[in-house]
DNA sequence: TTTTCATATAGATAAATTTCGATATGAGGT
DNA sequence: ACCTCATATCGAAATTTATCTATATGAAAA
């Protein structure tokens, strides 16, 4: 069994890579094709697919396929859960705002 | 000259590291001295120096000195910084909650 | 049931990060 | 002035992550 530090450093790895904030930044404007971003990304296909892995793994991303496409989207419950997480491990102790 | 992504990412870099999540937890009851830090931690002084660099750098934890010791705490303003920036990343366009 | 095409996995290499031991720095105490 | 001690920096080794090429998988089209 994992430590929970070390699951919740998984949670930050989803950010910490500029491919893919580039990403991230791609689908705020709404779902988007695995090709589409292949397309606006300089890198290879495999690259893509193992980014788009660790955002999975980290609940920032779902996939939802249709035939042979994949489209990924932002899920909002696993990003609310990462900015509570946030908050939490930043948060001092016994101070009112 | 750098990209804002990269820039962003470093932020987030911060909390990627189980040691740094741990330096982060401690610090949630208060400012401490490195030296408590590297007594708690299972790791050498060059490497929690390390980590409180990167800490520092992030913007979630500020040094205060005083004779030989220096005394960190988690720095409030870099703390919302980076969780403005973490909702703005995962943040979809044109959804009203 | 082949072929095609989008995505995933495997395996290798390169680049970045974490870690250490050794040493430098710099402020206090003697 | 010297010594001591807390922290920082240096340089190397180990580990992890990002990236590639080649290949597998699996669904749709032919």
């Amino acid at each position: 069994m994992k430590s929970v530090h070390s699951e919740n450093a998984k949670v930050f790895k989803a950010f910490c890579d500029e491919n893919r904030l580039m990403i991230l930044e791609m689908l705020q404007s709404g779902e988007k094709c695995a090709c589409i971003l292949l397309d606006k990304l300089a890198i290879t296909q495999p690259t893509l697919s193992h980014h788009m892995k660790i955002l999975r793994k980290s609940g920032i991303v779902t996939p939802r396929k249709e035939g042979k496409w994949t489209h990924y989207s932002i899920d909002e419950n696993g990003s609310r859960y990462a900015v509570e997480l946030l908050k939490k491990l930043t948060a001092v102790q016994g101070v009112s705002k």
